[in-house]
DNA sequence: ATTGAAAAGATCAGAGA
DNA sequence: TCTCTGATCTTTTCAAT
């Protein structure tokens, strides 16, 4: 099962081929990706910005923290049902700019929280003052030792 | 505290600025960058190659899962004490491309996988398939309602 | 889809620290 | 030795047709 079959149910196969290269070569230009898909550079162009405006393609500039050496770690996190607590504590963790990623779960767990820090003890410090939020009911802190993968590619290899 | 007072261990002024405004936009030329960075393009574009060689920065094509309306979920694994069934688990999860990501932690948790697929009943499926994999000890399901902050940046708004 | 002007990318020899 | 600069040439982007 792959990419293209899930992918399918929502995009034509030209626009998939377009975000199949584009997630391998960011900076790949529209007339190549032109000539891989079978389109003229205008149309590539087109359906490309089209992904873009509609939030589907990102391209981004992501600082690697491993290959940085700086330690990171995530915390999963049980809120309490109040819901102004809750969105303030959201709010506050966007705002951190040591919280690199916030994702809100369906389940035993409200949040992932991944930060990172200098050296794993301010790491730790960081993650207790972000627990201690009266938002939170209880926590599991798990530090990283490795990212295999991340954004659907393979992370250790290659650019 | 701040990005720049954590990055200023690892990097100079110029790269962190230069890493910073990537981040907010991989789109700047290195000529803008440039401009508000106070190097010529020319140095900036050393400066940006050798952070990407390094593997520091990746410009990244990213497909944004939850814009295209598909499901995703994290599986927090527990992996038995072999360390060939484990290495392979690991390459098979790498292989497979419905895995989005894959974390290896120090802790409680041995590996954050996060998968994605159709809907939730294939999810399901997904999910199940992977951890009746030997080298798998436990598991949790946790399905994912929203990413707020992702590479180090808000999702929701802009670009 | 084609065109043309403006912008950005890529390369290099030489300056400067 | 390492980094920066400015000149030059190529390629890409972008809007108009």
């Amino acid at each position: 099962m792959s990419w293209e079959e899930v992918f399918r149910n929502y995009l034509d196969d030209k626009d998939i081929r377009i975000l199949k290269l584009l997630n391998q070569d960011a900076n790949i230009s529209d007339a190549k990706l032109g000539k891989l898909v079978g389109l003229s550079k205008t149309a590539v162009r087109l359906r490309r910005v089209k992904l873009q405006n509609s939030g589907i393609l990102k391209i981004v500039g992501v600082v690697v923290l491993q290959n940085l050496g700086i330690p990171y770690a995530d915390l999963l996190v049980k809120l309490k049902n109040d819901i102004v607590l809750r969105e303030q504590f959201i709010n506050k963790l966007i705002a951190n700019d040591l919280v690199y990623e916030v994702t809100e779960y369906m389940g035993d767990w409200d949040l992932l929280i991944r930060l990172f820090h200098n050296n794993i003890a301010k790491l730790k410090d960081e993650s207790l003052k972000i627990i201690s939020d009266k938002a939170v009911q209880d926590y599991r802190i798990s530090y990283v030792v490795k990212t295999y993968k991340a954004w659907g590619k393979s992370i250790l290899s290659s650019i």
